[in-house]
DNA sequence: TTGTCGTGACGAACAGTGTTCTTCCATGGA
DNA sequence: TCCATGGAAGAACACTGTTCGTCACGACAA
């Protein structure tokens, strides 16, 4: 892999060599998770592996563990740098739960923008890292401002972030092939199975493959968000 | 590994080889399945390999591949095991809600009861197992018995579905260690980061650890139900 | 200028992983 | 009794994350 391009070979040298720095570029954290994230979209998360991040640099896989600890510390940093792609909300009272659709929406988004790079945040349980958190404080103002008690925004934090992760997931592995694809699978699959097991499954099986845009994303939300307003108090104009 | 024990030596002959079945007991899917289900159970999802099941049952891992086809399978005939434990209920459509609830809680039980197969079945989107569909069928029925339309139960299962093994799957990652260490940690975290730039998180910091038993499960379970409830125009007993 | 020091780069290696190939042998049927 | 079939199993392949030891380079001290 490397010897295809030898670093202390002529261009190299000749091209980066004379400002002093080290050969090449100085392989810095940064550069690496955005290596990273870069595999992540146009492999998909399966295919980040450390040698391929290294080789993504023209370098071995043993490098990176100068920067970044390992693998699970650099798969953070990557959905980190993610996370800080989502524009956030200045809490508006009046228009809170309009806000918490609007982050939600975003932050599906950004993750479905990174292929199936959700599958790291749904792993990636609390949130921990800077921009994870930015996302998560801002998701609290806005419940706070809207009325919610502590307790009822604190849990429903926690709900929405786990909601978005887990249908953001369940979104990207469907589209891995075409969306059309997959459903015309699963209705084919529900045509092979026993009725008399599955009446229900069966007979709605249309209604349980239905995927136009976002709706499904959408009824999750709108319980959700209705159902934070009543549960903590929070300012309900008819939800 | 299989030198420690030989196959053809004494014992081994004296002891099975008699009533002409194959030498030890002959191998199934079904025992494979089951070893694998103890390995989850006592090392966790992580120590299930296929090396580590043909050690189970005494033999390699190549010999596992005339049964199961590959390891995904595996996994998925596992986590349908596991869907078997779990006790169905008989529609009832003026307890509907009720029985949503306890559907709920008994298929959190039986993952928790896994050690961390939630893992798999996050990653199991549609059920698509004998017994993972039983029970996506009965809460099915379940909602139509309520009352519900069509696309919302749809829509529903799904949800509900979904709920189940993300909140599972993160209470299963946390009850690794105690959860009381766990909270103790993540409140520890809070007392770290800056407040200026998390003012919410940090004086929200006990609200957002809070855990006692299921209250954070039953929260989002009320939500759910009761929205599901008002979407679908069920059976509605104020909720 | 020379010498030393420290740190990042990095090839090699280790202990794993899922999976496949090929051999081999015991069994059931002819 | 003989043969064919299919399960068992060791070895091997191509990977994985991670560690170790070496090595070379840049910076700083004498």
């Amino acid at each position: 892999m490397t010897s295809a391009a030898p670093r202390s070979s002529w261009s190299g040298q000749w091209q980066e060599k004379e400002k002093g720095g080290s050969r090449r570029q100085p392989l810095t954290r940064e550069r690496i998770v955005e290596a990273a994230l870069r595999i992540v979209d146009t492999e998909g998360m399966d295919a980040l592996s450390m040698r391929r991040v290294g080789q993504e640099l023209d370098t071995g896989a043993a490098s990176l563990y100068a920067h970044v600890g390992n693998k699970e510390e650099l798969v953070d940093l990557v959905l980190d740098l993610a996370y800080s792609e989502i524009e956030l909300e200045r809490p508006d009272p009046a228009a809170w739960q309009e806000q918490v659709k609007r982050l939600m929406r975003r932050s599906r988004d950004v993750l479905l923008g990174h292929r199936d790079l959700a599958k790291a945040a749904v792993v990636a349980n609390v949130p921990r890292t800077p921009h994870a958190m930015d996302v998560a404080e801002n998701m609290l103002a806005i419940l706070r401002a809207g009325g919610l008690d502590e307790q009822t925004a604190a849990y429903g934090v926690d709900l929405l972030g786990l909601y978005t992760t887990a249908t953001t997931f369940e979104a990207s592995t469907r589209s891995g092939g075409n969306s059309q694809e997959f459903t015309d699978q699963v209705l084919a699959y529900f045509g092979t199975i026993p009725v008399d097991r599955y009446p229900m499954i069966t007979s709605m099986a249309v209604a349980l493959t239905r995927n136009v845009w976002g709706e499904r994303f959408e009824f999750g939300l709108d319980i959700l968000v209705a159902g934070l307003a009543r549960q903590g108090g929070g300012t309900d104009p008819a939800a």
